[in-house]
RNA sequence: GCCGGAGUGGCGGAACAGGCAGACGCGGCGGACUUAAACUCCGCUGCCCGCAAGGGCGUCAGGGUUCGAAUCCCUGCUCCGGCACCA
């Protein structure tokens, strides 16, 4: 802790003052407290003054203790807020808690408490926490998603949807997570599928699951036009969406003893030009049409493989360079194009979901199809190949060119055809006889939204035995999560082993029926939440239209990158329906997005509360400051960079700001330890030094701002450092106390307002009351703008270069003609003896003479 | 393999549109202050040669464009993030 009785001892013109040291701890509360007292950070969402800016920051998850991490994202997300409010916007910078999920569950069945006990403490605690960083939250706006008022409209969002088609109810293969329960596709991650939050390994299994019907999106999720967001994220997004152009082609079954043949085997195929070297056909081991086609003779084998790929799918798949299996099931089929009969083959490579779950396979032309060929000795028919050499000889790999300037081979008809064309040619023949059609297919997946745990929103359904699936009439919501429930893990949802949960009557026919027991995916909560802060107390529906208008789309929206996939899509997604149902008017939520880097934990990994590595601020605003961490955390690099924790550093950064306490409250003091102390750098006069100063200040002040507007907080601290150490020098000089003086010290706390809001108050609050003038935060004053005039220079430092190379600088007039600037440069003494007595072929004055280049031989 | 991003001192990182490489900070060395230490302050600090003046070399590697390249182009290497047989 610091001392605060410790004074420093000053001995300048002034004469003798007690300057008290820099003591964060005695200031960051009393100011925090007092922004509170004048609702400093309240936002009046009907003010028609100031322009509306809604800048938003991800809501964190309330899983019990704010760590560095979180101060990382939200302190430059503050120091924003306030810099814009210095700009007259009116900016509204809510936050709230993600309060549904699985950890809460955990933790409550180690712990044996309530799960909506353990949240709600972990939200006080982080409540408190959240203040001490100073940062500019409207409170008043608070989201809690686990609160009924919130997720009544999760059910009733829910509701609208499914009464538009656009919810809707399916049995089939889903992935599901011995702890999670069912996830959506986008929450499998890598090559071993496993969990995104637990990390197990996902099974497969067939249950009847609600999904959103978020592929009606497809094309409009991977147009990213009117949004500045990163290229990284829209990078993933697209990729994820899968847009894939090609044709479906269809096939045929042949008669065969065991079946009558004639079946459509429909196949969809990027690559319809390869169509003449398609040898096998391969279905997905859950084709519908299996069943039917495998002989008797196959029956056995091919039931052996199909369970097969149902239990060990995963193991297999752990291997990145697996072994191609599958097996024939003894029917063929015929290719449209030259009536040939190839043999069927199942084969777990391809996937049911994709496509049409049945592909043609070439394997001279795709490496999957080249190494089943090469398993299972199925012949290999090179198709395409560059003009001239004939595809003859056997292929080591598959041929995968397929440029304009390729051409096809062995394809009857077509042979000579530029590959891209032919296979135009063959779509449109095939089209002919209704047997192709260009068609485009994608990665992305409806969004499978049931979740087999307690701690999330009911889904608002019953099931009766005679009317079906009926949803919960909208007056009966919430259906209300109930408290009481024995939510302990034995893999079975929770609420079905509550019976005066699950069973009702039914709102049709009044006859006895069940509630659905499932549970809402909690990415539900936050695709939409922003639009909640508007209005979170509003009973009547989940948003208020006008003020949505007016404040929506998020101006700006801060966050990690780690939800690429998941709530930044689901966000985009479900916007896009909302407006579909005729709730808002747009079609995307964001605007711009920012993503920060991460912080990692001491052992490179993410810092996380399960992990054990996170590292808790608390000591550190202790010892420094809320400001210096806030400082500290914006100076160690570019913002969008992260990287790992080391607090070796922060100390630098703690006495920039008390330098900048006594530049601001001790002017006239002498440094002991400078021999330099009180006098003007040799050669200066006062007057020299009054502009140097008030230029500084004005060039300094044009930097900070464009590196706020950037977000380059790192450069922003580095230009008022340089600013700090000037005034340094000058202290206790004739300089100090100038108007220029008291000009740049006005500037530098300014300008630090918004990145280290206290000491900057404190600062500028004693200067008021020095000058007799009434108090008003430094926070409500305006950004000041750049005097033109004080960054003019009179002279200029211009580098010289012979042949490129810097021989030698020269101090000269701003004002210098070319003419005479190139007389000056070439009387120089280091210029003629880099020239050796050679005569200068040409030379460049770049940059209207900011830089001179002379070129010899 | 595909997609995205990045390679600059001992370290974190600067360099806006091709024009002084290494801002700012850490660390290190030297000094002032102190009885002493801590704190604070001042100076030096890319590498090599040299007592110095000065010179040479330097932005992952190799080529290229240019009067001039960390920056643009080509080839390759390494690292980080994402995807996972997507036909």
């Amino acid at each position: 802790m610091t001392d605060t009785t410790e004074s420093t001892k000053t001995t300048g013109a002034i004469g003798r003052t007690r300057v008290e040291r820099y003591d964060p701890a005695s200031i960051e509360s009393r100011w925090q407290k007092k922004w509170d007292e004048l609702g400093l950070h309240r936002t009046d969402l009907h003010e028609e003054g100031r322009p509306p800016y809604y800048l938003l920051t991800m809501y964190p998850y309330p899983s019990g203790d704010i760590h560095i991490g979180h101060w990382y994202i939200i302190t430059p997300t503050d120091a924003i807020a306030r810099f814009l409010r210095m700009h007259g916007e009116n900016v509204f910078l809510p936050i709230g808690f993600d309060a549904f999920g699985l950890p809460a569950e955990n933790a409550a069945i180690k712990n044996n408490i309530n799960p909506r006990t353990w949240t709600m403490s972990n939200i006080d605690n982080m409540r408190r926490q959240l203040r001490t960083m100073g940062a500019t939250f409207d409170w008043e706006a608070e989201v809690v998603t686990a609160d009924p008022d919130y997720y009544r409209w999760n059910q009733w969002f829910f509701l609208q949807f499914f009464k538009a088609g656009l919810a809707y109810r399916q049995t089939s293969a889903v992935d599901w997570c011995p702890n999670d329960g069912t996830l959506a596709r986008e929450q499998v991650e890598g090559a071993d599928r496993h969990c995104w939050r637990c990390g197990a390994k996902v099974e497969k299994r067939d249950l009847a699951q609600w999904y959103l019907k978020v592929t009606n999106y497809a094309d409009e999720l991977i147009d990213f036009s009117g949004l500045e967001w990163p290229e990284a994220i829209k990078a993933q997004q697209t990729n994820w969406v899968g847009r894939s152009e090609g044709a479906e082609l269809v096939f045929t079954t042949v008669v065969d003893d065991h079946q009558p043949g004639g079946d459509e085997l429909r196949v969809f195929t990027t690559r319809p030009d390869t169509l003449f070297g398609a040898t096998f056909m391969v279905l997905a081991p859950e084709h519908p049409l299996v069943a039917t086609l495998t002989s008797p003779e196959r029956r056995a084998e091919v039931d052996a493989y199909v369970a097969r790929t149902q239990t060990e799918t995963e193991i297999e798949r752990l291997s990145t360079d697996r072994e191609k299996t599958g097996v024939a099931i003894g029917a063929d089929a015929v290719n449209p194009i030259n009536g040939e009969r190839i043999p069927i083959w199942i084969a777990d490579y391809v996937l049911a979901g994709y496509g049409t779950g049945a592909i043609m396979a070439v394997p001279a032309h795709d490496e999957r199809d080249f190494a089943f060929a090469g398993a299972f000795g199925l012949p290999v028919r090179q198709v395409v190949a560059s003009p001239g050499s004939g595809g003859g000889g056997e292929l080591e790999d598959a041929y995968l060119a397929h440029a304009s300037d390729e051409v096809l081979v062995n394809s009857g008809p077509y042979d000579g055809m530029p590959a891209d064309d032919g296979g135009r040619a063959i779509v449109a023949k095939l089209a002919e006889q209704g047997k192709a059609k260009p068609t485009v297919t994608y990665r992305l997946r409806d969004w499978l939204i049931s979740r087999q745990r307690y701690w999330g929103t009911p889904i608002p359904v019953i099931y009766c035995e005679r009317d079906g699936i009926v949803p919960v009439p909208e007056e009966d919501l919430p259906v209300r999560l109930p408290d009481t429930v024995d939510y302990r893990g034995s893999g079975e949802n929770p609420l079905g082993r509550d019976e005066a949960f699950l069973n009702v009557t039914c709102p049709k026919c009044g006859g006895p029926a069940r509630r659905e027991t499932d549970t809402m995916d909690t990415f539900i909560d936050s695709s939409w939440y922003w639009f909640r802060y508007l209005s979170p107390e509003k009973s009547g529906g989940p948003i208020d239209r006008a003020l949505v208008d007016r404040w929506t789309p998020v101006r700006q929206y801060t966050g990690g990158s780690e939800h690429a996939v998941m709530h930044l899509l689901y966000a985009r997604e479900f916007t896009k329906m909302m407006r579909d149902i005729g709730i808002v008017d747009q079609d995307e939520p964001f605007i711009r997005l920012f993503n920060q880097g991460q912080i990692l934990g001491l052992d490179g990994e993410r810092m996380s509360k399960s992990r054990g590595n996170t590292v808790d601020p608390d000591d550190l605003v202790a010892r420094y400051g809320a400001d210096t961490i806030r400082l500290f955390l914006m100076f160690m690099g570019p913002w969008d960079q992260g990287g790992p924790w080391s607090p070796t550093g922060i100390g630098g950064v703690h006495r920039f700001l008390n330098r900048l306490w006594t530049i601001a409250l001790d002017q006239h003091g002498l440094e002991g330890g400078d021999p330099d102390a009180g006098t003007l750098p040799a050669g200066e006069s006062e007057a020299d030094a009054r502009t140097a100063v008030r230029n500084a200040a004005h060039r300094t002040l044009g930097g900070v701002t464009a590196d706020y507007e950037a977000f380059h907080f790192n450069t922003m601290i580095a230009k008022l450092m340089e600013l700090t150490n000037l005034l340094m020098r000058y202290r206790g000089t004739s300089v100090a106390g100038t108007s220029e003086w008291d000009e740049a010290v006005r500037l530098a706390l300014l300008m630090l307002a918004p990145a280290a809001p206290h000491i900057s108050e404190e600062l500028w609050s004693r200067r008021l009351q020095a000058a007799g003038v009434p108090w008003a935060s430094i926070h409500s004053q305006s950004w000041p703008d750049v005097d033109p005039t004080a960054v003019i220079e009179e002279t200029r430092e211009v580098p010289i270069q012979v042949n490129g190379k810097l021989r030698d600088k020269v101090t000269v007039p701003t004002r210098i003609s070319e003419i005479e600037l190139e007389q000056v440069v070439l009387a120089r003494d280091k210029v003629r003896a880099a020239l050796d007595g050679r005569e200068p072929s040409k030379i460049i004055q770049a940059g209207g003479g900011r830089l001179v280049n002379i070129v010899v031989r």
